[in-house]
DNA sequence: CTCTTCCAGCTTTTT
DNA sequence: GCTGGAAGAG
């Protein structure tokens, strides 16, 4: 194969050096994809099997595009047998094969985030905690953190540090919660997404003969976007590639941007130490973008003070300078945006999927959604509640996981009583409880029903549930998915159920049963098909890692994509729309006053910046509305961090013409308009007196009353105008003032 | 046990 | 502004 021609030099090296660890620095839009399918051509074309060679991305999306460009440069036939695909489903496949050795069944359930905050919410109720303070979002992000830091229940419990943080605060009991709800999951045969890296950590380290065999087995080892793992990830790769030392890492530091879920900078920063002979590849030549949008980009990631040096250039034409929209509300925006791509398109016959709107958070598609089906322009919002979240799409699935393992007592508890079957929430505790005294499991309590001493009518209905339940049960071992999901949708009355309901929202929700059905049905017809298993437990192991992304239909009007800056990366556009530019939105208000976080939301301007190849345009709104009630935001310190040149008209700062907000006549205040966010310094509590105009990162700017106490218990009054008098403790209060 | 209404919390990002 | 869950009535 010649390579010669289709790669820069830079980009050949990091392909044909395939022994030894490496480490591959892939600026955006510098051919990293490109660099890592040619680099599995090129093993391929040495002669290692395609089983040997273990590639891992964090999206299915990525994976599938990966498998596909190796498909076209070796042929499917030889990229057929490649071990391709995210962490997630290559550890949960290898789990699956080596269950029983971690004290689990093949079948194991894969639980989602909001399975996993109901199993705790359970747990909080069960402990006699209080659940205000225990709220199962948290809970669950604590327990996640512990995961992926390989911090089991006993080691949780045994740390004296972990303890302290929970006692101060104030959630002391959380190591309690964690040893339930592991035992739980290990009783109920489930596993949540972060389980998927700590029990192949835990197969590895306490098998050494499985360790061993997939060290092995895994001859050349490559990992994509390597900026974003974890602890937990980053030890199953380095003990998996201690064997052979055949690693190939890609990444990019100034695109690392989910810390929040515990992704480790760190990673790819110290992978010179884990292997001291590594070989380093730095892909600096962009060739996506104008050079204005690369040098734009530069001028912002500049700022950030933990990088790798390097800097990333263009031989592309200059292009035009960047836009910047200012609106007077964010209605104003979505109008003055969409306006501009109907423009666009119109002015330069663009068709409208080379447009995309990026935003922040999601909640912010909406006033766009409005305006582009006004005015009839095609468009596609990604994010938001996928269709496997839907209620009753979960329902039904939750039909089919109880079928394949009845110990997944979330699931069991979702459809025992829907549709409506008169097994309530007593009788169910009644369940539960019989369940408890004998150690077992809901459905094996379900099984004793006739000795749980119920209501002779609802022994009797629960009797008809088990006994639906344990057909559908022997029908999986034998028949096609398909067929059970059919049989079972009709046999439980969900389709009764939703077809007796006719309003628009009823007839969707059937639609959407009726469309996993189909999903079902397609699965199971192309196994057959390919003469792989099309049995309802495959089914569901696959789909358990599915995201609403991977399920995309191809569609042949071109669409503007709507999507988060987070979901964008790894996507380009001609035109990009970068909205909601302004402080507290974008970067987020939790970010305002923690440097290393900040600097993880420069890097996701960055990330949204290099998403464009000819045009950038950015807005920001004077006014928006936010959970209901009227801010005036600030322009984003992101936007003046551009450097100038790149920009064709820089908006002077709003002072005088900005509406004014209902402040109560508070005396002499300070407007919320003219805190200069960018000028705020932190101050210390002991600096805090009595006059003082202060600002607090949840209540804006306010007044200081008085102050009292001293040391660590210095409290002070402040009165936020929003907000009214407020008593702050100020050793936890992240108070600043203009400097 | 079921249905309706009301309220709180949410909004950072996802495998 | 919306959603999911709690609370209260029948």
């Amino acid at each position: 194969m010649d390579f010669t021609r289709e790669l820069n030099s830079s980009q050949l090296q990091a392909v044909i050096n395939t022994d030894g660890p490496a480490l591959v620095i892939a600026g955006a839009g510098s051919g990293k994809t490109r660099v890592l399918t040619y680099r599995v051509a090129q093993l391929l074309g040495k002669g290692v099997p395609a089983y040997r060679v273990l590639a891992l991305t964090f999206t299915n999306k990525a994976a599938r595009e990966m498998q596909r460009r190796v498909d076209a440069l070796v042929g499917e036939n030889q990229a057929a047998h490649l071990w391709m695909g995210t962490f997630h489903s290559i550890f949960g496949r290898i789990l699956r094969a080596e269950a029983p050795a971690i004290g689990f069944s093949p079948d194991f359930t894969i639980y989602d985030a909001q399975d996993s905050r109901n199993m705790i919410k359970e747990i909080v109720r069960d402990l006699h905690l209080d659940d205000k303070l225990y709220k199962p979002h948290d809970v669950h992000s604590r327990i996640s953190m512990a995961k992926n830091m390989l911090v089991t229940p006993d080691a949780y419990a045994a740390s004296e540090t972990i303890r302290q943080s929970d006692k101060i605060a104030k959630k002391p009991a959380i190591h309690e919660i964690y040893r339930f709800y592991a035992n739980r999951c290990k009783r109920n045969n489930v596993m949540d997404f972060d389980d998927l890296l700590l029990q192949t950590n835990i197969l590895f380290r306490d098998f050494p003969d499985a360790l061993e065999k997939y060290q092995q087995k895994f001859e050349y080892i490559l990992v994509d976007e390597y900026q974003d793992t974890n602890y937990s990830q980053y030890l199953i790769i380095k003990r998996l590639a201690e064997q052979h030392h055949n690693l190939c890492v890609v990444g990019d530091d100034a695109q690392s941007i989910y810390s929040f879920r515990g992704a480790r900078i760190e990673n790819i920063l110290n992978f010179k130490n884990d292997y001291p002979e590594y070989s380093l590849y730095k892909l600096e030549q962009n060739y996506r973008s104008t050079t204005t949008i690369v040098g734009a980009a530069n001028s912002v990631i500049a700022r950030n003070t933990e990088q790798i040096p390097k800097e990333l250039f263009s031989n592309n034409e200059e292009g035009e300078k960047i836009k910047i929209i200012r609106a007077l509300s964010d209605r104003e925006e979505s109008l003055q945006v969409v306006g501009e791509i109907q423009r666009l398109a119109r002015d330069e016959q663009q068709d409208y999927g080379r447009f995309a709107i990026l935003y922040r958070t999601n909640a912010q598609s909406r006033l766009f959604e409005e305006i582009l089906r006004r005015q009839n322009i095609p468009y596609r919002v990604y994010g938001g509640t996928s269709f496997y979240q839907r209620k009753e799409v979960k329902d039904m699935l939750a039909y089919l996981r109880l079928t394949v393992n009845r110990d997944d007592e979330e699931s069991l508890r979702r459809v025992i009583n829907y549709p409506r079957r008169g097994i309530g929430d007593t009788s169910v505790e009644h369940l539960r409880s019989v369940a408890r005294e004998r150690d077992a499991t809901l459905y094996q309590a379900l099984e004793q029903a006739e000795r749980a001493g119920l209501a002779p009518a609802t022994t009797r209905r629960v009797i008809a549930f088990r006994e639906m339940i344990d057909e559908c049960a022997a029908m999986a071992t034998n028949e096609s998915a398909y067929l059970v999901a059919r049989h079972l949708a009709a046999a439980a009355g969900v389709i009764a159920d939703l077809s007796a309901d006719s309003s628009p929202e009823g007839v969707s929700r059937k639609e959407n049963v009726e469309e996993l059905l189909s999903a079902i049905k397609e699965f199971s017809e192309t196994a057959r098909r390919s003469g792989e298993e099309d049995r309802l437990a495959r089914y569901l192991s696959e789909i358990a890692l599915l995201t609403d992304q991977d399920n995309e239909r191809p569609d042949d009007t071109p669409k503007v994509t709507l999507m988060t800056v987070h979901s964008a990366k790894g996507l380009e556009f001609p035109t990009v729309c970068v909205v909601g530019l302004e402080e507290s939105l974008f970067p987020s208000i939790q970010s305002a006053y923690a440097p290393p976080a900040l600097e993880e939301e420069r890097r996701l301007f960055y990330v949204a910046l290099t998403r464009a190849e000819k045009r950038l345009i950015l807005s920001h709104a004077l006014s928006r509305y936010h959970n209901g009630e009227v801010t005036s935001p600030r322009p984003s310190r992101f936007i003046s961090e551009i450097a100038p040149e790149f920009i064709a008209t820089r908006a002077t700062p709003p002072r005088q013409q900005r509406p004014a907000i209902h402040l109560p006549s508070a005396p002499h205040l300070i407007p919320e308009s003219e805190a200069d966010l960018s000028r705020l310094q932190p101050i210390a509590p002991e600096e805090v007196e009595p006059g003082q105009v202060v600002h607090h990162p949840g209540f804006g700017t306010g007044k200081v009353a008085s102050v009292d106490g001293a040391g660590s218990n210095r409290k002070a009054r402040v009165y936020f105008p929003r907000h009214g008098m407020k008593v702050l403790l100020l050793k936890f209060a992240k108070l600043s003032a203009e400097k």
